[in-house]
DNA sequence: ATCTAATTTAGAATTATTCTTATTTGATAA
DNA sequence: TTATCAAATAAGAATAATTCTAAATTAGAT
């Protein structure tokens, strides 16, 4: 908590109780949480909080590099406050969104005709299965 | 085009002249379109075209998996009538979508604490670059 | 304590997609 | 060929996520 208060002092990044409610809550989350999930959670502590107010610091986040915006699912973004490089594995059946750290750059050798249209820089892998608790349901 | 009038007769799809316009756009496209791109492009020959047409004839093709969607454009969903199963890269630059054939599964083995959670089903790759024509307006 | 630019809020606006319903039509079979 | 009818079309309304607007509030600097 405090940490993250001295972090975004220096970075011209005022810190309102609502920014502190949604920065506490993205904390080492995985759950790759939607501008509703968010809401709603802070709601909580900020009965009168807004929908802007989620909006414009997930936008301002992202301007400073802090959260990226997770191109999985196309009714809603998802944000990840993990900025490091990893993918991901998404259960087709509950759509829970799980990281993989593992860097697999060294294998993804792209084919000519690929290399000479494109500089590349960078790679992201959707891996798609079906969770534990979804195999058990399913009796698989 | 006789060919595709012979598929889909067979296949309970009703072939409308709208329906016709669709599929032959979509046919051997590599562009990735959007509902709108196809709208604006079967309206030259086909000016009533309604919205709901577009969106019915691609919900029906995508439950018949002759189109797949792709999930990469947070703004809008993008179409994909190459179903074979290949990766993509994209220009940070234009967003230009291209098609990566190349079958890297074999090297794509999980971590072992995702193996515990997950049966597999199947990897997709987003490569990000920048295309020919974007690196020349940069003067790269 | 004062000041000010940045932030918050409520609600309106926008945009992609889905839904509704009356009308039309493709495909089948008489 | 024509009648039939389930399925498809069209126009526009509805929905839902996100963005915008503008007035009021406030964090942080002086
Ligand atoms: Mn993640
Ligand atoms: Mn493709
Ligand atoms: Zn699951
Ligand atoms: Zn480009």
């Amino acid at each position: 908590m405090k940490k993250i208060i001295a972090k975004y002092r220096k970075r011209d990044f005022k810190l309102t109780p609502q920014r502190l409610a949604i920065l506490k809550y993205l904390d080492g989350n995985t759950s790759h949480p939607t501008a509703d999930d968010i809401f709603t959670n802070i709601k909580k502590a900020y009965p009168t909080v807004s929908f802007a107010t989620v909006y414009n610091t997930l936008q301002a986040l992202k301007e400073k590099g802090e959260i990226l915006e997770v191109t999985i699912d196309y009714e809603k973004r998802h944000y990840d406050p993990n900025i490091a490089p990893h993918h991901h594995i998404i259960c087709t059946e509950c759509n829970k969104i799980s990281d993989v750290f593992k860097d697999y750059s060294d294998s993804l050798m792209l084919p000519n005709e690929i290399l000479k249209e494109f500089k590349t820089i960078r790679n992201h892998i959707d891996f798609y299965g079906i969770c534990k608790e979804c195999q058990k349901e399913r009796g698989d």
